[in-house]
RNA sequence: GCACGGGUGGUAGAGCGGUCAAUUACAACAGACUGUAAAUCUGUCGCCUUCGGGCUACGAAGGUUCGAAUCCUUCCCCGUGCA
């Protein structure tokens, strides 16, 4: 079970202070959340995870019930013990495999579009590799091909064998290019497992409903109302926000509006460094992101200076090759390496350089929701 | 000296009469990435271009042919073997 108490309310905004206790320790809010999709932040060890001030991670179901499988993790005594992690720990659904290997994967869309492909999703259309259906939607595996079931009572089932302290309801987030029609009957959908999972959870782990509705202002606070008034532990908010990103925070704030105050809110997958200030504006208490990881990994890193792309030969020579990645950073990545030692770890392929870059990007992340959380604390924000 | 084998774009290395400015890989350059099928993906990569095309190119010089990176001759390099 988790406790939510809420510390401090912005004056200026939805902003809000707070402490999630978990039985695995307690999470200052406002938190950035790092993904550790298969029980890993990719390239960091369980040790550096604490060092990069992080407080609380989001694994994932489907790709755990795929490798290595539910059973294994619950038989090495859960996730905590399995990964040898010892912070707080939420699982993702699933729900987002439905996006992502669905609709996303055929027409090469997130949830938030980019450009117009003209592409729409109408009401009664499939994704090419999985099939939507009332009990739930059927996968077919990267890995063999084969034909991999995940509905409400499926997901809460594998949540629970992988043992997370905050699992999630089973949802199916929309894309940007979904009808209203489309999306309404989804959310419908969404809302019948929601109940289902509830119905299904047979253990005292916190269970966060999701809340869906696309761009729909109406789908949105219909779904929030909907999602609130179910007995959760606290709330997801998931799906596209159409093409625009100030957009974005409104529709936000059209959910948060309609969910207690009391519970913690989740933004699911939002957190561009840039997003921070204004989702957290918008009353979201924790919110995840693969963005400081996965851009490690391609050469990116954040810095008080904005991003640098280390693949660029112009960091790896001259005057400020010999400088910290980022000279106001105190991680352990720049007080000990060069930016210049660090381009050339990026450019020769060494997986070390991969290592640094993601500890520091997560490091970074955290100190500037640090940040924020003490300008709340001020009143600042 | 003789006998083989070989010299192709930044590199390695395909191609062995037309569909070749030349497969592919790497390098280089540019871009993308938001609940991670992601140490990934996309594009550019001889020069010029009004993006139709034009020009110069496969060691060098000649030649055969309607047409040559591809065939022939000579020369220059490199590798291996034998003297």
């Amino acid at each position: 079970m988790i406790d939510f108490k809420l510390l401090k309310k912005s004056k200026k905004s939805n902003a809000r202070l707070g402490v999630l206790k978990t039985p695995h320790g307690e999470v200052k809010t406002p938190a950035f959340v790092p993904v550790a999709t298969q029980a890993t932040v990719k390239t960091l060890r369980s040790d550096d995870l604490k060092e990069t001030g992080t407080q609380l991670l989001i694994a994932n179901t489907y790709h755990l019930h795929l490798k290595p499988g539910e059973k294994l993790v619950k038989s090495h005594g859960g996730i905590h013990k399995f990964a040898n992690i010892d912070l707080p720990v939420m699982t993702d659904s699933g729900g987002f495999q439905v996006l992502s290997l669905g609709f996303g994967r055929d027409y090469g869309i997130g949830k938030i579009m980019k450009y117009d492909s003209g592409e729409i999703i109408t009401k009664g259309s499939q994704p090419k590799l999985l099939k939507i259906t009332e009990d739930g939607v059927e996968f077919t595996s990267y890995v063999d091909g084969k034909k991999i079931f995940m509905g409400p009572k499926e997901s809460i089932k594998i949540q629970e064998s992988i043992g997370a302290d905050i699992i999630f309801a089973f949802d199916e987030p929309t894309v940007p290019t979904a009808t209203e029609e489309y999306t309404a009957e989804s959310v419908e959908r969404t809302h019948r497992w929601a109940d289902a999972c509830l119905k299904a959870r047979k253990t005292n782990q916190a269970l966060y409903g999701i809340t869906q509705g696309g761009r729909y202002k109406d789908l949105r606070i219909k779904s929030a109302k909907f999602i609130a008034s179910r007995p959760f532990d606290g709330f997801g908010i998931g799906g596209e926000y159409g093409s625009d990103k100030r957009q974005m925070v409104k529709m936000i704030e059209w959910v948060t509006k309609e969910l207690p105050e009391n519970k913690p809110r989740h933004l699911l997958g939002v957190g561009y460094l840039e997003d921070m200030e204004m989702i957290v504006k918008a009353g979201v208490d924790t919110f995840d992101c693969t963005v400081p990881t996965h851009y490690a990994r391609h050469g990116n890193a954040f810095t008080s200076k904005g991003k640098v792309d280390l693949t660029k030969t112009k960091y790896l020579s001259g005057a400020a090759s010999k400088q910290p990645l980022d000279p106001e950073c105190g991680c352990f990545v720049c007080r000990e390496h060069t930016k210049g030692y660090l381009s050339h770890l990026i450019r020769a392929h060494e997986i070390t350089g991969l290592e640094l870059l993601s500890f520091h990007n997560v490091y970074y992340f955290n100190k500037v929701i640090e940040g924020i959380r003490k300008r709340i604390k001020k009143g600042e924000l």
